[in-house]
RNA sequence: CGGGGUGUAGCGCAGUUGGUUAGCGCGCCACGUUCGGGACGUGGAAGUCGGUGGUUCGAGUCCACUCACCCCGACCA
């Protein structure tokens, strides 16, 4: 008996928790509300950089990289896009130190004040658009279609483990564009590039929307998102698109000559995920036993683990297992030989159930005299003897099948708790349970906010209209085409 | 930033009205028996009791201050 999760139906978030410790996948620090993201945890974090690094870059996009640090000025120069970030920056005032005068540590110089703070970047809108003017002069130089990279530092007040850090790792991407027409295009194409990420390769399912002014991103005219649901009905908004018009690049001056010889503002989007996906990975797969991990993102697809008594039946079962490491990485799968002789069979079964394995092949004495060897999966626990001539191949279809089937799992969750409601009174008497609420929305800003004094809720996203029926607003009760998604969230 | 709570070995905890050498479980190390679902025995290493100051013959224990972390709210990807 070792490590033992706090059971789901106990207290779901200290589930998460404890998974995110046990599975080694990340710590807290010792600098507040940032996160030591550990080996494991990282590896994960690299298959979905690698995924979606080559998606943006099938899309046109380049990477680039630009400035930790922002001058404050630049900051402020659009105005809701400043009001929305100043709650939470961290400020540069000094740059140097100088011994105490006790002798016992440091100070901060006060001789060495900087002249203008610098801003630890929440985003990077304001430090890339005051390079792109530099860039950017003719129709020619457009569109400007450019990724990074990095991290950001928002001083939250409660934190938690990749949901919510001060200090967060991701990419933000930044176009630039000679139209409207093409800018918009852009924001919606990323949006489904995230869209397609989650539900192929993290086997999330997510609901694509736009925002409501309230939630819209701060400086952006839209903004699109992709929201799933958690394990405990709450909502988890997983990425981001934001149509910027031209805000950023009349703050910044931005202006190219079109090819009729006119000046015109350069047309803006921005776009992002974070590591916030691992959480949202966590928390939509894995269960009591420890996380699941979609195959395509699993930093080990296959672990093999011998079992044995005597030395002669130890090299038997090591021969036999090696032989399918070769052939299985041979076959690009991601695979682990742990032939440790520190720990028991028992012991490894539990441990690399905890850190979601997608697949188990585990091989004894009994495996080799049958030919065999005994396969478990990761998503549905089942145990079933496998011939070894064909093993290879049923990996491969394996593999497939379970990121398959922890989608389809997932979307049933979603679709089991999503529900039509037509009066405000149906989702007071639900919320509480979590789920999404799907309703005819035609309120104002001031409603969005009573709606979420008094049921803690909030409009996760606007639902693209896919018909031209209509229905009642549940606060306004106007009529609209308009249909939103209410939930609790992240 | 408001309300509540906790700081004792790597982790989880116990420690009585102040009283010698601060314990327990897990983990760790060594040896042996084990090995098809988190093995067992024997021996061992590991602690400035969050910090500072005070009360006292004597402080993990009492007092003051301070720091850190956790939970619940307001804020957020």
């Amino acid at each position: 008996m070792a490590k033992v999760l706090t059971p789901k139906e106990e207290d779901y978030s200290q589930w998460y928790n404890d998974l995110v410790l046990k599975a080694d996948l990340a710590e807290n620090s010792s600098v507040r509300g940032c996160m030591v993201i550990k080996p494991y945890g990282y590896a994960i974090w690299e298959k979905i950089q690698q995924t979606l690094d080559r998606m943006f870059k099938e899309t046109g996009h380049v990477n680039a990289y630009f400035p930790l640090f922002i001058p404050k000025s630049f900051l402020s120069k659009e105005a809701s896009h400043v009001e929305g970030f100043a709650k939470e920056c961290a400020v540069i005032t000094h740059y140097r130190l100088k011994n105490s005068s006790d002798g016992k540590g440091v100070i901060v110089d006060p001789e060495a004040k900087l002249e203008e703070e610098l801003i630890v970047r929440p985003t990077s809108e304001t430090i890339i658009w005051n390079t792109y003017k530099n860039w950017i002069q003719s129709y020619r130089d457009l569109p400007l279609l450019i990724n990074q990279w990095a991290n950001v530092v928002r001083w939250e007040m409660r934190t938690r483990l990749f949901l919510r850090t001060a200090e967060f790792l991701w990419q933000e991407g930044h176009t630039a564009h000679a139209t409207k027409e093409e800018a918009m295009e852009e924001a919606l194409k990323m949006i489904d590039v995230y869209k397609t990420f989650a539900e192929n390769t993290l086997a999330i399912p997510v609901i694509q929307g736009r925002k409501t002014e309230n939630e819209r991103f701060a400086g952006a005219l839209e903004t699109y998102t992709i929201e799933a649901m958690m394990q405990d009905g709450k909502a988890l908004q997983s990425g981001t698109s934001h149509f910027l018009g031209q805000n950023f690049a009349k703050a910044f001056d931005v202006k190219f000559l079109n090819s009729k010889g006119e000046l015109e503002y350069v047309w803006a989007t921005s776009w992002g995920v974070s590591t916030r996906l691992i959480g949202a990975v966590i928390m939509t797969h894995s269960d009591n036993h420890g996380l699941v991990l979609p195959p395509q993102i699993a930093p080990l697809q296959v672990i093999i683990i011998p079992i044995y008594k005597s030395e002669t039946e130890r090299q038997q079962v090591l021969d036999y297992g090696k032989d399918i490491l070769h052939e299985l990485k041979h076959h690009g799968i991601s695979v682990k030989f742990d032939d440790r002789d520190t720990h028991k069979p028992g012991w490894k079964f539990a441990e690399y159930e905890l850190k979601g394995v997608p697949i188990r092949v585990a091989i004894g004495p009994k495996d080799i005299e049958n030919k065999q060897v005994e396969i478990a999966r990761r998503d549905t626990l089942d145990k079933f003897y496998v011939s070894r001539d064909t093993l290879i191949e049923q990996i491969k279809s394996l593999l497939n099948e379970i990121q398959q089937n922890i989608f389809k799992k997932a979307l049933n969750f979603r679709n089991n708790n999503t529900y039509e409601i037509t009066h405000i009174d149906e989702l007071k008497s639900n919320i509480e349970n979590g789920g999404f609420f799907v309703a005819y929305w035609e309120g104002t800003k001031e409603d969005e906010k009573l709606l979420n004094e008094q049921t803690k809720a909030t409009i996760r996203c606007i639902l693209p209209e896919e018909s031209s029926s209509t229905g009642k607003c549940i606060i306004s009760g106007k009529e609209t085409k308009k249909r939103v998604i209410i939930a609790k969230a992240y």
